[in-house]
DNA sequence: CCGACGATCTTGGCGGCGTCAAGTTTGGCA
DNA sequence: TGCCAAACTTGACGCCGCCAAGATCGTCGG
């Protein structure tokens, strides 16, 4: 029963493959309505209920095509991953495997799908063993293991590791801090600008010793 | 009508400064209760009905001591606040003002006050105006300047400010994605060298060009 | 010593929510 | 053409946050 409306859509895309029949298209309905909801108000206030208003169906109607508000989360989640990597992966071939840029793209993203983002990184609110969840996520992780492995040229798995923790926790950190706080919201049409700036920053206060001995 | 609850305990502490009448000091209750849920269920799920139930009174009795759920949950990010500045004040004075030293406090903080720092950087659920909380807030942030300024030596205000923007960002990155995801579940017990081995990563990084060049 | 006051808490009710069960419409296929 | 299954509706249940009105009880002025 739970799984019937989630799995039927398939693998393929996400706004076609699905007949119209009374609505027209209410799966892509109900995930917009509740990404345009969350981002104007946060994830926790989201109804289902008001989403199927504003789509002019019944309170009941998204419940075939998610199980329950669970089932959208990890839709929206799993949507989100996909995106995320493919802005991730165009920023790499775009710079010719810039790390900065792939970063940059990530804050971007998360700043443009806002909505995507939240729900991403709150995984209290939809079903993490998903499998069409977990392999969007774990194409995304791919992407910036590689990108952390490209410039690092020869190293060990412990070291790629730790430039992956490295560069994924300053960007994650950037975007969460951008979103959250009043962090800078005058620079928030140059990302680019601001990042490289703090990317300064950083070397300098390597230089300064913060984060151990240089090499 | 709405600021009586929480003005009467005033400035001084938290646990004190109000008489027990029939539960004894349902406010301590009330946020304890609501702490223990939300670390465990997130914020999202909390039911200020519940919390009730379990202090033992009726489902409207919180509410004469914090107007409404939001109200709850500013308390909540205040002390949080609060709680974060003396540890990283702490972690300073110990360590001889070692920003990394602060930044593992942060981590530290993170990680053994789920519930507070979660609700803290969710501002969409309190009511970031409150005065007792913008001040709270200020105080731990200025925590972290004065942390970065001492590091960096003569540096200009702009200077100081990207520092800020990178340790920030990367230490909280570093922690959000720990309570996030499955980020190195394992090396939880040692926070101190995980994050040391990060900061050996970064110097890497750094030295690979990844943030820029050299100065 | 006591009565009134006010803070604390209870009771009951309102609308909204997510979810379940059962019924209704509708498009495509045998 | 007639049937089937997918898409959607209707109605109900218990939970929620919030509001208004009433009950309880320590304290303080007289």
């Amino acid at each position: 029963m739970s799984s019937r409306g989630c799995s039927l859509p398939g693998v393929a895309g996400h706004a076609v493959g699905k007949r119209p029949y009374h609505h027209g298209n209410l799966r892509r309905a109900v995930l917009d309505g509740a990404l345009a909801s969350i981002a104007a108000h946060g994830p926790a206030a989201l109804s289902l209920r008001d989403v199927a208003r504003r789509a002019g169906v019944s309170h009941a109607a998204p419940a075939h095509h998610f199980a329950d508000k669970a089932g959208v989360l990890t839709a929206i989640a799993a949507e989100g991953y996909t995106l995320l990597a493919d802005a991730m992966r165009d920023a790499l071939a775009d710079s010719g495997g810039d790390l900065v840029a792939s970063g940059i793209a990530y804050i971007r993203f998360a700043l443009g799908h806002r909505a995507h983002f939240e729900v991403m990184f709150r995984p209290e609110l939809y079903r993490a063993e998903d499998p069409e969840l977990a392999s969007a996520r774990q194409a995304a992780a791919d992407v910036l293991l590689g990108a952390v492995r490209d410039t690092l040229g020869d190293a060990s798995d412990d070291e790629v590791w730790g430039g992956v923790l490295a560069a994924w926790s300053f960007t994650h950190g950037f975007a969460t801090l951008s979103l959250n706080t009043n962090f800078t919201p005058a620079r928030a049409d140059d990302i680019e600008a601001a990042v490289r700036q703090v990317g300064a920053s950083v070397v300098r206060l390597t230089a300064a010793g913060a984060f151990g001995p240089e090499v």
